[in-house]
Order: C-alpha cells, then structure tokens, then sequence
DNA sequence: GGGCTGATTCGAAAATCATCTAGACAGGTG
DNA sequence: CACCTGTCTAGATGATTTTCGAATCAGCCC
C-alpha cells in the first residue's frame, strides 16, 4: 500500500507540538501541521472526514452516492485527506475502503486543547 | 470594537455538531465548520493563531515582526482569522490587540475528539 | 481472454488565494 | 493643526485549488 512515507509523513508521525494555547509554534511545526488543517478545510473533505471517522472503515462506494460530485472529484479529495495522514486506505477486490488514522487525529485534536487559562478574560 | 458578528459567526457560536468520529456532518454543518479549520490550514495564520492562543491578549506590533512578511499580509490573515470566528480584536488606541475567542476554539477541538471507538482496529 | 464495474490518474478551465504596493484611516504628539 | 506611527483597505498579479471529462488501472466473472 501507500508506500510513501515522506520526511512530512514521519514529522506528522512523530508527536508534535504542545497545544496551540500552550506554546506558539515555529515556523516549520506550522509547516507540518497546517496541511492537515488544511485538508480538513474544504467542505467537502470536512463531510468526507466525518463520515470516515463516524464509522470503523467505509468503502469509497459509500461515499461518493452522498455528494452531487464526479467521482474523480471525490477520489482527489480523499487523496488530500491521505496525504495529510488523515485517513489510510486499502483495496480489497474491487472495492477500497477508507479508516480514519486515530494517532493522526488525535493529534490534532490535542493541538486544539485549550486548558482555561491563557484566556483574555483571565488574565 | 469590531461589529461584524454576521450570520456564520452566529451559527458557529451556536453549539454545533457532536464530534466528527461519532455522527457525520450534514452539508450545511460542514459549510459552517470548514471555513474556520480552513483558517487553520496557513501556515502563517496556524503560527499567527498559535502566538495569539498561547497568551492572554498580544498586539499585531508583536506579530508582524516574528513573520518575513509585508504588514498588510499580516493584517489580511488577521482578518481571516477574525471572520472565521476564531479571535477577537480591540483597537487601544494606537495598536490592536488579539485574543483568541475561547468558545470556538474549544468548539473546534471539540469535534475532533476520538472516542477510543470507531476506529478499524476496534471492529 | 474479453468485457464489466469501481477507483484513480491526467489534463484543462474557472475560481480562489497569498502576497505585494500604494493609499487611507486612527490616534498620539509637538 | 501638521506630522508621525501603527493598522487596515483597495487593487493587481501569480500561484494554487476545485472541478470536470477522458483515459487508465485493478480486479471480477462469463
């Protein structure tokens, strides 16, 4: 499968980064992290993500039926969300299904906490 | 201060959306919650969110100069970030300060959370 | 093998975006 | 008031993105 596993990839891997309330990032953390917030910046991406994640694994012929999309169109989306490391995805026979990528989602979700503090009005 | 609060920033401030592992968004959630992970996935705006979240309250003279970047790109991401619902600003007078919007911030991590469940391993 | 269906890649057109310079506005200070 | 500094708006431009139809690839079945 997917066998490319880009420096990009491992760094996204790799834990990184305090939440954004904790710490600023640098400028290469931001390189790393903001093309997964990108891909989940389309619409479109945002509802192919969630039905992903909503169940165990979903075969891309679930998926496409729900927008009034090309298939091409939905095939280059889920490759951005892929390539983000968001989603992983396997052939089986004629199908493919898709599976969210719980590490990388919880990344990302952990980079967004905001532990009550930091906050205008407590300071 | 600022006195766009138009109609999006009123449906993101309304609770919005269980998380994306547990109930897929409709079309309409996605339109409304896209655009502010969409503000998220620049660089420059990730890192600006980031400066802004990881302290109470910070002037945009503190910002510019941290960024190899004309003034008025800076004041253009700002302002992304502003309708995107995710900080708020105040004009005192010569500078204007940024603080991030706690709620949506938290909204947003909110529906990333990944309940140990619905993942492939886990069928 | 030949044909079928599902999914991806390719190439192109239209729309959106990041960035800049120039100019406007706001507020302080002499 | 005149001027200076900090910030934002306006308009332009090159780069990126979204989307499509056409073509290609993968696996099944007769």
């Amino acid at each position: 499968m997917s066998k490319q596993t880009l420096p990009v990839v491992d760094l996204q891997t790799a834990g990184c980064c305090a939440p954004l309330a904790v710490r600023a990032l640098d400028a290469d953390q931001a390189a790393v992290v903001a093309p997964m917030f990108k891909a989940l910046g389309d619409p479109v991406r945002l509802r192919l993500m969630s039905m992903i994640a909503s169940v165990p694994e979903i075969c891309v012929c679930d998926l496409t039926p729900a927008f009034d999309l090309s298939g091409p169109t939905i095939s280059h989306h889920l490759k951005v969300l892929r390539e983000a490391g968001l989603v992983d995805s396997e052939r089986r026979g004629t199908w493919v299904w898709y599976a969210v990528r719980p590490e990388a989602f919880r990344r990302l979700g952990a980079l967004l906490d905001l532990p009550d503090t930091a906050t205008r009005a407590a300071r």
